[in-house]
DNA sequence: TTGACGAATCAAATAATTTTGATGTATCAT
DNA sequence: ATGATACATCAAAATTATTTGATTCGTCAA
């Protein structure tokens, strides 16, 4: 029902490095507002994110990986490219789970 | 106002050790509770810290300052004591700060 | 003072993450 | 089939984090 200490650390360090809080912010830009560049709809390929951060390919794969091995992404393929999304879930859980526990009259 | 990504991302890396987890858990009972061990009321010295999870004592200093330089605990010296306790305000800011980046909905 | 205790800090060793350039895989148009 | 594009994955190098065993600092009691 709730996370341990493993899986609470795995979505902690997913947001640890600010690389990656650029790419999710990014990403939930891209999801929120009109979709910022050309391809995406739903969602953000790779190129796209790898042309606004001025990141190498497999830099910007790698930190996409660790994000999803966290929860913290959705991915749906489309042909050629993969559209990655925010996870709402997880961080809404990731939240509710620190108040839990660290908070003394916890909110649920 | 807000945090930006190096201070999100030092919130985040300071959740990210299962070890830090655990003695923020400490901490937080300890603190919430009739306080767990001998010598503490309201926070926890170093010393019960290392004997509560058995670990050597320059180990604990190290995580409690990690934690400590992210905002995350409140130190209070008393005498030979240093006695830690959860700041419960870096918690909710942090909080807050994910969800209005990430919900498009999001409750302010 | 001296010694003991609680804790910080340091330097060296170890371990984990991140970056990079290369190579591999899937999809698509020709 | 061939070549181009989008992306993943890999291995090596570079960078950071963590652990460990001193050593040091501050406080207190004898």
């Amino acid at each position: 029902m709730s996370y341990n200490h493993e899986q609470l650390s795995l979505i902690a360090r997913a947001f640890a490095d600010p690389i990656r809080l650029q790419i999710m912010d990014l990403i939930a830009k891209a999801g929120a507002e009109k979709a910022i560049p050309s391809c995406c709809t739903k969602g953000m390929c790779v190129c796209d994110i790898q042309e606004a951060l001025d990141m190498k390919q497999s830099k910007v794969s790698y930190h996409l990986k660790e994000l999803k091995k966290a929860g913290l992404l959705h991915e749906r393929k489309e042909g050629k490219w993969h559209y990655y999304a925010v996870n709402q879930d997880t961080i809404e859980r990731f939240c509710r789970e620190l108040n839990n526990r660290f908070f003394f009259n916890s909110p649920s």
